[in-house]
DNA sequence: CGTAGTCGTCGAACCGGTTCGACAATCTGG
DNA sequence: CCAGATTGTCGAACCGGTTCGACGACTACG
């Protein structure tokens, strides 16, 4: 394989003189320029990406940490991955995908060896270990999701507190007094998933401001049993008439539900779900939604990350935490209350 | 950052003493060694991957190169990624997540640049044109699909054909005459999606051998039009027992269809679909299925591909083609045909 | 016509590891 | 008691880039 100094000796240059003209760094007469590129053409020169990243103490890596859990829905993940390395490569970075059940020492070995230029963090808990780590990093850090400290750090996520608002808002304004909230499930509260109690505290705050009932309970994460747990909660509250939906498997769940109970949207009950637009589309969802955007989430993070990584006056700007405002995108599944039909 | 340098002086000793304690490449004494240990600690020492990379020639970074199609469908993709990140982990290596449009520029960049030690392709087509960059790369590569032409490449996929014929003897022991299968769309064939054909051909080519008929038809990768498919389908074959699916997205959308139509499973209709018992279980499908172990794939590739790279003698080894052969995992979708009520 | 300034190129040093050969000190066997 | 082997350590070279300072050649100007 051609190395610089292959390119140098065809052209009949030094080494820096190639560099310089590879490089356009420094001037370089016309016609040894052409020289040089002709060699590098000519050898299929490609730099060696260690030694580039010796020297210049860049690689043009980017780190992607992310945990997969078990009760996490895959096709939900799928979406921020694409946004970053989508993003990333726009950018002219390539993405380093990591999932350890060991964050801490991941992120670690990721940063101090220097394979990455920046690190994009993704499943944020509330009191993150991982934090710390990246905080006291030479590289800087972008944080898809929210923590309790959000110091040192550039951070994205939905602003999950209004979507909850707006949601009960929604239903408000049609006329139902009272409401089903289903969450994620309650380990992923323990396990530090903050979104799920800021939508659900938010919706519940606002309820009692507006005087409605809120049903607000936590579901489970997988068939069958998030399936029958609809089935419970419809039975258990027959007289709510309308269902807000912070949990992918429920959403994924319902239309079978209604469908067998034979309930209709929005005459029996209005929904509103908070997903992905191609989370919708995947389970072809008939539902009105706010948009929770992971693609846009993932590539703000990245280009933020970037800014800072290749700017050394961006490095040193304030740090910022951006929310997305909830969107509600109408699929016609909410209406006026009727009576359901017990 | 400390380096090894600062190792070395904090313990004092020589740079290459300093490697040698730490790699134990060459016998040190112990209480040097301890010294080494100590200071390494106490500076927090990592080393730095570029500096390593160029020193010998290894990055223990994999690379994974993998396509997005619009019409793909993600969850399934989630699986492979996954089989893959997590066996390079656990052998010590990272993953570079490659997921480029042009794919044939990606991997000569990947390759060229040095920064993998190995590549693992996925998203097969027949004729694939990284393939010859890939056979030409200093780097071994381990393909997730079978393409036209094998050679100089280790080649992991489901065994298709079998699956087309074991779908096909299953019903026919049960005493179906007439059969369904719907394939992925056209395009993906045409993009060079070569399984939809390997399954489809051998699955015909087993049902004239046994007198059957099959109707074969290509479908549609998204609701609604998938679902509207499966409609059309039952309607034009109304004496059609079984129904073969080798398509996610139809897979997903045959419980509402059979249910609006109060078909019922399988007195009425035998099915058998081809997807990943993840796949299964994130849309709760009630159907028996063939296995296509996404995970698993992803995890014979990646072992294969760091065997390759860390064994002289593997990597000289002849290159394999493995098939996993279909499992058919029974979920009771299937039975003596009934008589469908129309 | 001499000198200051610009342009283009080169050699050398450096980034941070690994590894080879040399060598001193210690140990072993005859 | 000495030759020879073994053990432990060091210095130097190397991997393949980038970058700094120096310098010769040429131009412009007083």
């Amino acid at each position: 394989m051609a190395t610089i100094g292959d390119v140098a000796r065809e052209a009949g240059v030094s080494r820096s003189t190639a560099s310089y003209a590879l490089s356009g760094k420094r001037p370089i007469s016309e016609e040894v320029r052409r020289r040089v590129l002709a060699a590098a053409e000519a050898l299929a020169y490609t730099p060696n990406a260690g030694a580039r990243a010796l020297a210049t103490a860049q690689t043009k890596v980017l780190g992607l940490l992310a945990q997969f859990h078990e009760d996490e829905f895959a096709p939900a993940m799928m979406q921020y991955i694409l946004g970053v390395t989508n993003t990333a490569r726009d950018l002219g970075y390539d993405t380093l995908l990591v999932n350890e059940a060991d964050g801490v020492r991941a992120l670690r070995r990721v940063t101090d060896s220097r394979m990455v230029d920046g690190v994009v963090l993704m499943n944020i808990a509330q009191d993150d270990a991982r934090l710390p780590i990246l905080r006291a990093a030479p590289q800087p850090g972008a944080l898809v999701g929210l923590p309790g400290d959000c110091s040192g750090l550039d951070v994205f996520d939905l602003d999950f507190e209004e979507a909850g608002r707006v949601m009960v808002d929604h239903l408000h304004r049609l006329g139902h007094r009272e409401l089903i909230l289903i969450s994620q499930p309650e380990h992923v509260v323990e396990r530090g998933g903050a979104y799920v109690w800021r939508l659900r505290d938010a919706a519940l705050e606002r309820a009692r401001q507006l005087g409605l009932t809120l049903h607000a309970v936590y579901g489970e994460s997988r068939q069958p049993a998030v399936g029958r747990l609809l089935v419970h909660l419809l039975d258990t509250y027959p007289a709510a008439t309308g269902l807000l939906i912070n949990n992918e498997a429920a959403a994924a769940a319902l239309p079978s539900v209604t469908y067998e109970r034979g309930l209709r949207v929005p005459g029996d009950l209005s929904v509103i779900g908070r997903y992905s637009e191609e989370f919708a589309a995947t389970f072809s969802l008939p539902y009105s939604f706010i948009e929770s955007a992971p693609d846009r989430l993932g590539a703000m993070a990245v280009r933020q990350l970037v800014r800072r990584v290749e700017s050394p006056v961006a490095r040193n700007e304030p740090f910022v935490v951006r929310f997305i405002s909830p969107e509600l995108v109408s699929r016609g599944s909410t209406a006026p209350p009727g009576t359901r039909s017990p």
